[in-house]
DNA sequence: GCACTCCTGACCAATGAGGTCAGGAAAGTC
DNA sequence: GACTTTCCTGACCTCATTGGTCAGGAGTGC
């Protein structure tokens, strides 16, 4: 239940892309400094996000990446799958595939409860919401909760 | 953002000692057979949900394990904070306590409601409702969408 | 042709996941 | 007191993942 560094880089890294809305391409040098990520390791990072169509780059002088789709349209979502895999799954199945015995019967409707209130965050947020500031009130609500800042 | 086995199998494990209430210790044995767990792994397991006072147990004939509190005062949460440490780190270190630069500065808020709606569902669900079948209404109502069952 | 930038695979150390194995230490029974 | 039962503990094991680094190749623009 833990957001990997990789996931991480990848969301900051794309909304730098967000923020540079149709400027031109960004080299992967100036998201490595502006977000402090280690360039190489970055790169890696945002070839797998090419991969799965969520930006695209060009080589060469005045090469560097950009987002494939508008910055409202990509969500936190689909960049956190692009690098971590699914979101929730259970010893790496599905929860919906999952059948449970005896007492436990019920756990499978709590890993897929866990799993749909993790998507009403993640993919309610886009990169647009996140450089504005200005996110889904449902997650500005949990956000600003008192009790969600502290910790356990 | 994935269930790990050992909470899996400290949540199936923890449920069969909820049920079987009262009438006394419950040998690992029976624990591992009833929810199909390698014994000498649950062994650990159980091990690590004592050192954290959810459970009890006694050794020799008659010993076995039984719940520290009753099952509807234990939620799924605590489990899985015993054998899998703090909920929703991101690189390690509580979403509280990170400091975004640059484009990204608002994503320490979705990382904090991604946190606070994981707890909103794990927090929220004891033992007692696990087994009797009958979750919260704000767990039930996002497991009873047909959406939330649905891969993505 | 040359500089620039992405693209790719190989590699690496440390850690965690998911276990197994062997034995010791309490608790109850005879 | 011996014996059985069951938990307790540490050591160990294999494999995959995490979080990187390194070296070089392949497009692109001037």
């Amino acid at each position: 239940m833990r957001v990997s560094a990789k996931a991480d880089y990848a969301v900051r890294a794309a909304a730098e892309l967000a923020a540079a809305g149709d400027e031109g391409p960004v080299k992967g040098e100036r998201l490595a400094e502006a977000q402090e990520i280690p360039l190489q390791f970055l790169e890696h990072i945002l070839l797998e996000l090419k991969h799965h169509g969520l930006i695209r780059a060009r080589r060469g002088a005045k090469g560097g990446y950009w987002l494939a789709k508008p910055a409202d349209e990509v969500t936190i979502a689909e960049i956190v799958r692009a690098v971590e895999g699914p979101i929730a799954h259970v010893q790496s199945t599905p929860p919906e595939d999952i059948e449970y015995k005896g007492s436990a019967a019920h756990l499978q409707e709590v890993w897929i409860a866990v799993r749909a209130s993790l998507r009403t965050v993640l993919e309610e947020v886009t990169l647009a919401d996140l450089v504005s500031g200005e996110l889904p009130s449902v997650v500005g609500d949990l956000a600003a909760s008192k009790d969600a800042w502290v910790a356990r």
